[in-house]
DNA sequence: CCGCGCGTTGGGAACGTTCCCACCCGGCGA
DNA sequence: TCGCCGGGTGGGAACGTTCCCAACGCGCGG
């Protein structure tokens, strides 16, 4: 038993008894084939076992049929996998019903972040899902620059230009904040994100904003700047608690800061809600169960990722499209926290 | 502005004064070259700014520098994303270092692994990750007919042909039990994982060989059937506790098992770990958030997914290569709940 | 009865690369 | 001086597909 090659279009037309157009003709969809010859074609292709190479149809129609999705590696490893999780389910979900490819790319750091460059020089995807961008993101100018068909997860600003899709950040938290303040909260402090990125931004103005809505003036001796991180949530905990211990609540800017939060808030004897209530934003696995259940704003990631999806491949398919920019709608998620 | 093409290898070649042969020559590393014909060339790619075509590349070579990793959605539903997290990112460490590109492939049903098949087919890959296998798990029996290289996470038996990685689950499941029994628990009952996996299967097995090992009959009626998930775990620990209300511990073949079975305990009152202990499995970020802290096994998530990548790479270099199959160690961790 | 048009068909060229092979040229040994 | 050898080079073919265009046959109207 010698290496077989698997069949091409020309032992299929040979099979079938017609000329190499046809059997690509009927592999298309064309009208113009006679059903005779359709089915003869078709008879070929499933007894040849046939599937067309695709390579070689990307050589010429200059489409690969796939689309990468870039997650920063120093995100994921911060333990926010959860939400890549859901994310790269909608997408996955999204794509493989129009037989698109995912290919997915870690960038660990800036010299792999080149290669990436390379390769999407290289025409190996149709566009492009970038995830979690900070303010000046090399590669999404990169990307904007090659006129690649590009979706972002989030925005860079508030004047992005790319398509993006992103939850409702300025809602969410406004809502959480406001959520405290309604139970009677007078000291709500916050754990922010990064301030390099548009979420930690916005989350920290949803804070100010639920002030301002209750025609309270926001303290911002009360704002400590954390990273997403369990970690950073720890280390801004501790520092609130020194400068304001008079605080009774907490809103963090991710579920893991709030983790860290509790669980400094507990080795100080503080007692949630009782003595401080605290909330998250995320509403990830973890919130069901820290002790207590950790109250948090619940995104619509799988969502989010299924928008993106949607917006790249129509972007692909369309000469010229217009920049598509969504806000998809957060909820508020009470557990026993707060 | 119109729509400019990219530089070709032609392109280069007339700017450089060369022809086309020599161009491809520097690209792919040839001794067979001028070193005054190479810089030239060289200047040439750095002005037009020249990336060569990996799909007319991958038409040639037959190769496409890519390889798909299939994750069963079913599983990563289950809320074992972590694990899959941590091993996308030792597969993505190793590829990216040979510049290969990651596929990820979510199958959810059986209509869509038999889309995977044909892009299999189509020559999109030049080798499989395989994720989770049941036992008869068509897909790998169709990639081992393909003679594709492939590699598994886990096997599907203990008779397994294709090249695997997999952590030591008989040795883990056994120290974890043998934890249990030194500590002078007498009747340890387990909650399985699914058993038409490899997993399930062998994690029972180290249950009976500790207490084997231990010089004691283990009680089989101390087993209870689980799937993995949270909901599995409870639903096995509320049998468990009618069927044999003297137990004093409990080994669940999982991490989220092992959350739903403490879930359990607390409904029904009992106190972890004084009137019962818990050890899961896999040491997931949400093994240190239980309450109290889950013992359990650590797995080299990472590490497994490195070795896999490293082994398929070595797969797809070699004419024949000849089948790997490695049992990573294990460790156990003990925390608060054993 | 001829020509035109339309539905159908198939061959040639092109996509951008690699590989095979033939060629060129200079040096060196006979 | 001639032939041979070997390093360096480039053109042609091939990879498997799609698209353009020419051609075919048939029916129908003039």
């Amino acid at each position: 038993m010698s290496e077989r090659r698997p069949p091409t279009i020309k032992t299929v037309a040979a099979r079938a008894g017609v000329g190499r157009t046809t059997v690509s003709r009927v592999l298309n969809g064309s009208e113009l084939v006679s059903s005779e010859a359709r089915t003869r074609v078709l008879e070929a292709i499933k007894e040849l076992n046939y599937v067309p190479n695709s390579v070689a149809r990307g050589l010429v129609t200059n489409r690969t049929e796939a689309v990468a999705l870039v997650i920063p590696e120093s995100e994921s490893r911060l333990g926010s996998e959860p939400f890549f999780a859901a994310l790269i389910r909608g997408v996955s979900g999204v794509l493989t019903e129009t037989r698109t490819q995912l290919q997915l790319v870690l960038v660990r750091d800036e010299s792999e972040r080149d290669q990436l460059t390379s390769s999407i020089a290289a025409r190996r995807v149709d566009g492009v899902l970038l995830v979690s961008v900070r303010a000046q993101e090399r590669l999404a100018a990169m990307l904007e620059e090659m006129g690649l068909p590009t979706v972002l997860a989030g925005r860079r600003g508030e004047d992005e230009r790319l398509s993006y899709v992103t939850s409702d950040n300025l809602g969410g938290a406004t809502e959480a904040v406001a959520h405290l303040l309604r139970r009677g909260r007078g000291r709500v402090a916050t754990i922010t994100g990064s301030l390099d990125m548009d979420v930690g931004h916005t989350r920290l103005a949803g804070w100010r904003r639920a002030h301002e809505q209750a025609g309270l003036r926001a303290d911002e001796s009360l704002v400590e700047a954390g990273d997403f991180s369990e970690q950073g949530g720890r280390r801004a905990m501790r520092s609130l608690l020194e400068r304001a211990p008079g605080l009774d609540a907490v809103f963090a800017a991710s579920d893991l800061m709030a983790v860290g939060a509790l669980a400094e808030l507990r080795r100080r004897g503080r007692r949630v809600p009782d003595d401080v209530a605290v909330v998250g934003f995320e509403d990830s696995v973890l919130a069901r169960h820290t002790n207590p259940p950790l109250s948090t704003v619940r995104q619509p990631v799988e969502e989010v990722g299924r928008t993106m999806a949607r917006i790249l491949l129509s972007e692909i398919a369309e000469a010229d499209p217009e920049r598509q920019q969504l806000t998809l709608p957060t909820e508020l998620v009470v557990r026993d926290s707060s």
